[in-house]
DNA sequence: AACTATTTATAAGC
DNA sequence: TGCTTATAAATAGTT
């Protein structure tokens, strides 16, 4: 509304302005309420639309109007209300707030599962070329950008294991001096060794460690992966 | 009102069932809901109620209305569900329900844009080099079912406008024809053909049809596609 | 609540 | 989308 002409009328034209007196002011809302209501209706058989319409008279008193679908959560709404708490009446307000933010969050999951759908190539029918363009180029980007994080978290990966597979090789040197240190002491006429340092503190991780058998190749880079590879690469 | 006819109109009546006409169904809607606003906001000030009036069109967009003191509320809220997680709530029993049922289309809501974003390739720091692989897989599923319907897509196009083509071209043929029987008619001794059939039923659509000035190349397939190109493909 | 003179809303068309 | 216009509706004031 532009400035003070507002409303519609007769008889003679009025200023949008608060009805100062009571009887007449509660008239008008009663006419220009069931106005409200049958436009509110008719908008939403037109147009179908959902239409709620929630009002408080100037009196505290409720009324409200809402199309088929949103009357079911209206209405859900104003049956608990009243079980479960008849003073509290301003908590209508936030029912009505509740709703509003509900359905809003409904129509953000409806958005994201259809992007996502699209994004799966599975909701495509209603496209045009140029948004199926777009799409593409979204799918596109979105995939460099994952292919390349992939490429560095392998890397990662193949650096960390590398960076083991140097420790353990030092550890299993170790280990191995360590027990033909231990033989040559038990059979000093088959091997011996003359340049050992002691380090006893690591015997202890002999037994813990060594399990299963394992087999030590030279040394080479053709290390295998011991991650849970179930086909990437 | 008395009876079934309801709503206020121009020019002409309308029945208040569902407008068919997509465009002109959004044209009332849009005209429609200006005015419902206005009303509301009417009879807020002239009555001093508390008006809230939400609707969602057919598309699912969301409009609302709503007069100072529910605005408050209404604005308050909308804020407050943004935000992911549930402040406290001086509670309520009944809000409990709603919370759930709230809080778990927040979640819904964060996962699928969590989702979004990593397939645009945007929040991919927290995963391994398996769930890389998985989204890697996912895009490229999807961009291959876009690029395929794309493909589908430009095909049709091209498809259309050769027909159209073919049709006009045959069009502009009798046209020429037609020019030159009515040029050899006047100048008998300057031009003339001796196969021509008559097909003077045509001759009408020459002044609608042939506006602009078209430059007729032999017939070539090279045909220009008059789509709104903007840089795909 | 009914009546009606007026003002508004709005369907069509551009 | 915005404007215009003819016409249908809404409604202020009165009864």
């Amino acid at each position: 509304m532009l400035c003070c002409t507002g409303g519609m009328m007769a008889r003679e034209k009025v200023q949008i302005k608060k009805i100062d007196n009571a009887t007449a002011r509660r008239v008008t809302f009663s006419k220009r309420r069931r106005g409200l209501f049958k436009k509110a209706e008719e908008l939403s058989v037109l147009c179908d639309a959902d239409v709620a319409v929630i009002l408080f008279s100037s009196n505290d008193k409720l009324f409200h109007y809402s199309s088929s679908s949103m009357k079911e959560v209206l209405e859900r709404r104003s049956l608990h209300s009243r079980n479960l708490e008849k003073l509290n009446q301003p908590s209508l307000e936030l029912q009505l707030v509740e709703d509003t933010n509900y359905a809003n969050l409904s129509k953000e999951v409806a958005e994201r599962t259809l992007e996502l759908r699209r994004l799966r190539g599975e909701e495509l029918q209603g496209l045009g070329i140029e948004e199926l363009h777009q799409l593409e180029k979204s799918l596109e980007a979105g995939l460099s950008r994952v292919v390349a994080k992939k490429g560095e978290a392998i890397m990662n990966e193949i650096n960390h294991l590398q960076e083991k597979e140097v420790k353990l090789m030092e550890e299993n040197d170790k280990l191995r001096q360590e027990l033909l240190k231990i033989s040559s002491a038990q059979k000093p006429g088959v091997g011996h060794d003359s340049g050992d340092s002691g380090e006893s503190s690591e015997s202890t991780n002999i037994c813990n460690s060594a399990g299963p058998p394992q087999d030590y190749e030279s040394s080479g880079t053709s290390l295998k992966l011991g991650l849970p590879y179930s086909g990437w690469i």
